[in-house]
DNA sequence: ATGGTTGGAATCCAA
């Protein structure tokens, strides 16, 4: 069987929950994970969600900011929230796949929203940053734990870090830009390294093909000057490597009206 | 060197 997996920064689910439908029609992924939902739970569109398909689905959410979402065909056994930070923030929700989902059964799906971290690439000047850095230690700290479980697993989501040379339109001009300064990238491939994860994106399709998620809203036309950036991803533990068959960022949604900064990023596994 | 845009909530903050 095929499995397929999406990770999308929707910025707002309810003012895009259209696209969301759109995006659903045209690629039918069996799972969707959503980062800066932006909404309150008591306010979140659960049915009109289900009507698109997505039977299943499970929200942390909080008024104004974050938020994560995942939306599935197939019922998953356990969900699962993790406060980082130690802040009540809607930075992340796991699911694991229950038997209805066949050769998936038992696959745990964490969806992450790691902080932007503020302008000043500086924990002591910019309290944003340092709110970046420790939840970097704490998924670090958390990714050995997991590890050591064994279990199969997908980590997707906006990790807002960019973390190879061509995974931005200027290495040279954003070593010094938050998402790409050398401390963030050496930490996030750290991280990914020690607990075990195969980044999906550049197993398939290595350096040195750019391939970017995200395209700022304050570039005034941003297709022609394409000065893009590789924030949002999917891993996966090693053991799922071998079946990955494609991955593909559907830079379509970033021309539609009032599009989301960020594309969705789609994983397909063979099981 | 600077400012550029967007969404949500409230007249600014985060991205």
């Amino acid at each position: 069987m095929k499995l397929s997996v999406t990770t999308w920064n929707i910025n707002s689910v309810r003012l895009r929950s259209d696209q969301v439908r759109q995006f659903l029609e045209n690629e039918r992924p069996d799972i969707l994970c959503l980062q800066e939902t932006k909404c309150p739970d008591d306010k979140f569109p659960f049915k009109e969600l289900k009507s698109f398909g997505y039977p299943f689905i499970t929200n942390v959410g909080q008024k104004g900011y974050n938020g994560v979402a995942i939306l599935s065909k197939y019922p998953f056994s356990s969900t699962q929230v993790m406060s980082m930070c130690e802040r009540m923030d809607a930075r992340h929700i796991a699911i694991t796949l229950a038997p209805e989902a066949k050769q998936a059964a038992g696959i745990t799906i964490h969806n992450f929203y790691v902080p932007a971290g503020g302008d000043i690439p500086d924990a002591v000047l910019n309290p944003k940053f340092a709110h970046k850095l420790q939840f970097l230690a704490e998924m670090r700290a958390w990714g050995e734990r997991n590890r050591k479980l064994g279990a199969p697993g997908i980590l997707v989501g906006d990790l807002n870090i960019a973390p190879l040379e061509h995974d931005v339109w200027s290495h040279k001009k954003l070593l010094d830009v938050v998402s790409h300064t050398p401390l963030e990238t050496e930490t996030l491939e750290t991280l990914r390294q020690e607990a075990g994860w195969v980044d999906g994106m550049r197993h398939l399709r290595p350096e040195p093909e750019k391939i970017y998620s995200w395209w700022s809203y304050r570039s005034p036309d941003w297709a022609a000057a394409d000065k893009g950036r590789r924030l949002d991803h999917i891993w996966l533990t090693e053991d799922l490597a071998p079946v990955l068959k494609s991955m593909h960022v559907t830079k379509e949604t970033r021309g539609w009206e009032r599009p989301s900064d960020h594309a969705p990023v789609t994983a397909i596994l063979e099981l």
